[in-house]
DNA sequence: GCAAAAGTGTTCGCTGTACACCCATGG
DNA sequence: CCATGGGTGTACAGCGAACACTTTTGC
């Protein structure tokens, strides 16, 4: 009987202990863009360990839910909106990349229009965009994951029309192009990537124009919401290979 | 019995701290290629739960190591071989996936030339190479990491010279495209994929021919190593988009 | 009227595509 | 000598890149 016992604790150890469990997080690689340049979302952690530093936005995975759920509630909660564009990025699993406990962190991509997000709500979480390239150093390993992020980002933008998720609800091509050009880390020439742009037919052109930018001032244009959810399965030939 | 303590000892974790713990898996999603079609390796699983079903290679990552480390460590105990290539894929982790407990599980891309598998060892396993598309039903949700798998594949070999990776020491021009032919269920014409494919100058032209399919012979080529590592960052345009 | 930015027109070269044609050889 | 698959030649269409040029309007 109790060799039985022996023999049964044997068995729950090895597969608590050996078999290793873990924890489950999600950390999300935010981007926006302000007009100027790519921005990068991040909070200052509020609570110990490593009070005071930077991280991405992120979480645990509940035990009723998957990594997919867990980050759009993260998203949700900060950001007060739904429908974000999210998609998983990658998942870093190094033994001792979280310093308390052994923790998988599966990531996510989210591209969010600057202006929606709710002032309130993100100053509530510490929450500062960044530039891209001019940001606090990050705790763990959040830096890889933004280096991988903005590598992804820049490779699926190249083929599909991705970064109209970062733009507001009606913007002008030149504001379209300083996206871009933030993104590429390069100029456009911008006859040639208004005609590409349009060629899509992903945008509807307004009556108005903004003017703040040019005295001829340029039209306005939103996102063709039907199109371009169609587009979205076809992988289009999309980064302007033009340089100056 | 043991799923009771097992029960127990999960309520005692979480009583003492709130998230939940799971246990983390890799499985392998790996490709050959035998001259014809694109096949897919599978095991018969050889112990409960679900024996006898048909399922993906994987296993569990061990305490002191990462998902990447653990896939290699599986890869190469069941072929033998190292240095495969092999990509993180995607992580599935719908709560209740795997129907014993709450396992994640890390999704690996593998590539492997068909030839080099050590036939002993695959037997070990009771692993079997199967069509792309006329394989067994697969356990859990391994038949959606396969979709993924086959998306992703279609996805990078259009700019990527990834598959490469699945042919043989030397091999003819026409038996890669006949590869490309099945991966992408489409014909190609065969002046202007030869020549695409020798424009990137990843392959270098051997003395001998492959007289088995013609009477004229094709020339072999194998992969000019140097050249192809490089490649690797730079991504070209592969696919050729022609058909017929 | 001039500066400055938006947007159009136009040229040119490269590349993808289609398809005709030549090549080598086993039967 | 002919059928078969390997491989080359070539012509055309379309697209991207470059850049000149026109438009609009605030000052």
């Amino acid at each position: 009987m109790q060799r039985g016992i022996c023999f049964l604790l044997d068995a729950v150890m090895k597969k608590y202990s050996k078999q290793s469990r873990m924890l489950l997080a999600v950390d999300c690689i935010i981007f926006g863009f302000d007009g100027q340049e790519l921005k990068l979302l991040l909070i200052q952690r509020g609570f110990e360990p490593r009070k005071g530093e930077w991280s991405l936005v992120g979480g645990f995975v509940n035990a009723d839910e998957s990594a997919d759920t867990a980050a759009a509630r993260i998203l949700s909660k900060l950001s007060g909106l739904d429908g974000v564009y999210m998609e998983q990025l990658h998942t870093f699993s190094a033994p001792h990349r979280d310093t308390v406990e052994r923790t998988v962190s599966v990531a996510y991509t989210a591209l969010i229009d600057i202006q929606k997000l709710k002032q309130q709500l993100h100053e509530d979480f510490h929450a500062v965009w960044f530039p891209i390239n001019h940001h606090p150093a990050l705790i763990f390993d959040h830096q890889q994951m933004v280096d991988k992020a903005k590598e992804v980002l820049r490779y699926k933008a190249a083929l599909h029309p991705l970064l109209l998720e970062l733009m507001p609800a009606k913007f002008t091509i030149p504001q379209l192009q300083q996206l871009y050009e933030s993104v590429y880390h390069q100029t456009f020439d911008k006859g040639n990537f208004s005609r590409k742009i349009l060629s899509t037919k992903l945008l509807v052109k307004l009556t108005d124009k903004d003017k703040l930018s040019s005295k001829k001032g340029a039209y306005y244009y939103k996102v063709d919401r039907k199109r371009y959810e169609a587009s979205k399965q076809a992988a289009l030939h999309f980064m302007p290979g033009d340089s100056q």
